[in-house]
DNA sequence: GCAAAAGTGTTGGCGGTACACCCATGT
DNA sequence: ACATGGGTGTACCGCCAACACTTTTGC
């Protein structure tokens, strides 16, 4: 930054982002790949991204890059770590501004199958490997999801608006790795008084049907500015 | 990503790094700040910082920039955020990957002064407005550090090789802003057994001088590589 | 001998964990 | 009626927070 026409004394790398999207069914951690068209990795999967327009920050871009190439909009989104290896990228220099998202896989799971790019739900413990540093990427992205979510109520971003509380104690078993006691897991959530209760059961099952509940993100924001702390 | 001459198809951002750098001494957190010489912003204060070459990935280029600036190198660094909002430089598009460091102020406090660059400590409460986004870039340096202290064992980054029990205490309640019980604090930290006893009390003081003690990095990593987790 | 800061153990309360039985529903 | 999974309360233990006196040293 140390004169007026740096532009043209510096060459430049080019920046993308790319996002690690996670979803969640049946009991399991899901990862949306797209299978690359063209090389280098052609045939090899990886994860959404693209190229930074001028107009647009790198939020923007994540989010432009994910709707065009998956349908997916309107989904918690988080910037991850920026990758810069020199040789990340075998046309050139590269940097990735990486960012994880998190999809209720309930409202996105048609959609991502009939894209026009191949796009499909791996789950977690079948993923292949990937094009680029993005074996490395979904590292860093399941660690920061595993940390995360137990300080932060980014769970429920994973589950349909109202859930039961046995799915997100299901949840938080599988993103954990380790299973949690009934009764604690409902009395800790619970207490929170962040979940609205919807008077309303799952029906057709035959056993009891679990309640639903919705969280409520507006007195979680309110509690959190007061300094209100999630944890699990 | 889709295509091989890319490189002709995309306008790009330049990139560069910034360091926030921190410093601890006489019980109070510091911020080293460069004046910038010329435009924009020219006289006003900013972290050090500067263009990524092609040669050199985002860390490299931080810990070069932050040695060509202020003599300070051999420290802990660490990726913080990507700064990339559209007008957030008024040059042009420049994308900042923003990084933290923590120095031992003891090793760096002379060079820093008589570098050719006005480059100053100042305490954190006496921060002046700085230049670009970089006040926001301090607030979340700020906040990553406050929490990262308490479950990673990165205060000694900011006190000398050897430091006293005391010291560091100081160090836990400025940065966290708060008092803590000196037994207890005492309990907790030896408790981890990662502290190495020299056997050696400061000297010259009109009371009992407290005992040296250093940080057994090498154990520290052996034991968190086992799942040990350090936390105040 | 006095001032100033370092060093040292114990106790009570709270929160987290462990644990077993009844309930609702579909077949 | 039976099989399946949902919902509920209590007791114990361990950890954290609160707390006061003695020790060392320089002046």
């Amino acid at each position: 930054m140390e004169t007026n026409n740096y532009c043209y004394e510096y060459p430049r790398p080019s920046v993308t982002t790319d996002c690690v999207i996670f979803g969640f069914d049946a009991g399991e951690l899901k990862l949306l790949l797209i299978e690359r068209g063209i090389e280098p990795f052609k045939g090899i999967w990886a994860f959404p991204g693209g190229f930074l327009n001028m107009e647009e920050n790198s939020d923007e871009c994540a989010r432009r890059e994910l709707f065009e190439e998956t349908g997916i909009e309107n989904v918690f989104i988080e910037q991850l770590y920026t990758f810069s290896d020199v040789n990340r990228d075998p046309r050139g220099r590269v940097i990735t501004v990486a960012y994880y998202a998190l999809v209720k896989l309930s409202d996105f799971k048609i959609q991502a199958g009939d894209d026009a790019q191949s796009a499909k739900w791996f789950p977690i413990s079948q993923i292949p490997s990937l094009a680029f540093d993005h074996n490395l990427i979904l590292r860093m992205a399941l660690n920061r999801l595993r940390s995360k979510i137990r300080y932060q109520p980014i769970g429920f971003e994973l589950l349909s608006e109202k859930f039961t509380l046995p799915e997100l104690q299901n949840l938080y078993e599988t993103i954990l790795e380790k299973q949690l006691d009934r009764r604690n897991f409902r009395k800790k959530i619970l207490e929170t008084h962040l979940l609205i209760d919807h008077q309303e059961s799952v029906k057709g099952v035959p056993h009891k049907g679990a309640k639903y509940f919705s969280f409520d993100k507006n007195k979680y924001k309110t509690l959190s500015e007061r300094g209100f702390n999630f944890e699990i």
